[in-house]
DNA sequence: CTGAGATCCTGTCTGC
DNA sequence: TGCAGACAGGATCTCA
């Protein structure tokens, strides 16, 4: 569930706690996709919230000298609840407790992560990113630049964090689409034209998926923990053997990087 | 160095 | 209805 947008959602929806005191952190179940330290409950009680922002997938929330760093994984999943509510669902792995509310990461498969660190932009997993999709630097230039100098398909590069931070698999097959590019297709042979689209599909479905994130919020208050799945409308993801909404054409599905992956062969070329 | 493939984990859906 | 197997929105690690 949580690519960019969805990340995105979360750290707005979490972003009240910004000058309030964290109280205590509790970990239910150390065992996620990192063994968490045992520093994340010690060094965080009684921590003023600075800030809470967003690097990539990961969440971060900066105290005074320490900063947490949440990754969502694949299943991962914050929601605020009263701090007397002591409503409990299986897979609630941690608790981060505030006087009047409290928020609780769950995780089902458990691939999610959370690291305490001085300065998250040195720590391991956050210093080699790419560039943010919705930023200045993610540029044409930038784009042909990497596609240039890479023997991957479109698809694999765009995923590849290390180029650009954020596209998980629906939204890369959903920008292809709206940039019309195959996703097999060789990077080193996607025009100059075509990166400059590419770019700005991106761009695009990233920001209309935030917008519509909206839904995921109210979702999110909710004290009861609903779920509820952003309706984003999809025009390929999903929707293999449906036909294309712009030429009626049957949505392939096919595997990349042992991913599913969707188009349109008659409008991505 | 690059890139392909296995791997972590649980729940749900599909097909026999 | 039961059960095995495939598959799921991520990303690191190992190996060639």
């Amino acid at each position: 569930m949580p690519e960019l947008p969805e990340v995105e959602t979360t750290v707005r929806a979490i972003n009240k706690f910004e000058n309030r005191i964290l109280k205590e952190v509790i970990i239910h179940n150390k065992n996620l996709r990192w063994k968490v330290e045992k520093k994340v409950e010690t060094l965080t009680r009684n921590q003023l919230v600075h800030k809470i922002t967003r690097r990539a997938k990961y969440i971060l929330i900066y105290f005074d000298k320490q900063c947490l760093m949440v990754h969502l994984g694949m299943s991962g999943k914050l929601r605020i609840q009263k701090s007397n509510n002591n409503y409990f669902k299986k897979h609630d792995h941690a608790e981060f407790i505030f006087k009047d509310e409290k928020i609780i990461f769950n995780d089902v498969r458990r691939f999610g992560s959370i690291h305490l660190c001085e300065n998250p932009d040195k720590h391991r997993l956050i210093k080699d990113l790419g560039v943010e999709p919705l930023s200045k630097s993610f540029s044409k230039s930038y784009m042909k630049d990497i596609c240039k100098n890479s023997n991957l398909c479109i698809k694999k590069l765009i995923m590849d964090q290390k180029n650009v931070v954020g596209v998980g698999n629906i939204y890369a097959s959903e920008s292809l689409f709206l940039a019309k590019i195959n996703p097999s297709r060789l990077s080193k042979e996607v025009s100059d034209n075509e990166c400059e689209k590419l770019v700005k599909s991106i761009k695009i479905i990233l920001k209309k998926a935030i917008k519509m994130g909206g839904t995921t919020i109210k979702d999110f208050y909710s004290a009861d923990g609903n779920e509820g799945y952003f309706s984003l409308k999809l025009n390929v993801y999903g929707r293999d053997s449906m036909v294309c909404n712009k030429c009626n054409t049957k949505i392939i599905k096919s595997i990349i990087g042992q991913r599913a992956t969707y188009s349109c062969t008659k409008c991505q070329l």
